[in-house]
DNA sequence: TAAGATTGTGGGTAGTTGTGGGTAACTTCC
DNA sequence: GGAAGTTACCCACAACTACCCACAATCTTA
């Protein structure tokens, strides 16, 4: 049983092998809708992991960037930082996407991964290092959470 | 996998050759349209690298000079400077694109080149030169960015 | 519980890609 | 007109990537 479409939950522990190559849960590509063509389009995450968004997701976001004009510095600067690390990945026969050097290089990736499901797109991390990121999060202001608690129910 | 057609993302370190000659990743010719003919209009850039249209797209760019009127100022520098630099190259067989030493002075570009996929162009940098407008840009009046930003969901 | 299907992981290979250099055609300048 | 410099086209090779196959572990189903 999946839920609905392009949405992705739960967590994976997997393995990156020495090409770069790790696998997309199956329970993820059932997920995925048709007309993502088996794609999807890894970057770099805001924490230290690295983002992989089916291909329509990035695509809507493609479309934003596309619009800025580049007269301005900051619109430079955002595509820039936004389109620079993004490159797209078809998986394989087996399941499986590559990641850049660059990425695995970011994210500190090792031989063991950790896959998460975040809604609209997926995480991959280092266990060590999202373990830290976690415990560094437990020192998030409450009242922080309180503002975001009027504009979501959980 | 390539994304939408005339569509660039992500990084690649190549080399510039004595002849001034520089690859065009081959994820980026893939994604070219043939209306493009595998020419490309390079020219200066506003920050300090070069700029890489694909052909379709600069005559866009050409079609929106041509519509600014010449009685402002700000319209003919703009119009100056976009048009004075910019020069067509067709990719040879090899796939590489030659750059006139005017660019390559300005971009301060030596062996080691960053080519980088800006969604509908490419820049290419001296690696050093990118580093320091990062670090520049960080200084960026957050609150204009985080505007910026809460147009596109990512 | 057993057989079959699916899933995760590893590795081999053929084709593609990036890079260097050679040569002929063309341009420029005396 | 001819020499010098420049450009465009071609070939060669090493490195890399995408694709394929194999197999073990797990899950499904009868």
């Amino acid at each position: 049983m999946t839920l609905t479409n392009n949405t992705f939950t739960g967590e994976y522990a997997y393995s990156l092998d020495s090409k770069g190559r790790v696998n997309i849960p199956a329970k993820f590509r059932q997920s995925l809708s048709d007309d993502n063509e088996g794609t999807f389009v890894i970057t770099r995450g805001m924490d230290s992991c690295v983002w992989v968004y089916p291909l329509i997701q990035w695509k809507d976001i493609e479309s934003n960037l596309r619009n800025l004009s580049s007269l301005s510095k900051i619109n430079r600067t955002i595509v820039r930082n936004t389109a620079r690390y993004a490159s797209p990945s078809t998986y394989d026969k087996q399941g499986r996407i590559t990641l850049t050097p660059y990425l695995i290089d970011y994210a500190g990736l090792d031989k063991d991964v950790l896959i998460v499901g975040m809604v609209n797109k997926i995480e991959i991390w280092n266990p060590t290092r999202l373990d830290e990121t976690d415990k560094q999060n437990l020192e998030i202001d409450p009242a922080a959470y309180d503002e975001l608690a009027k504009n979501i129910i959980i």
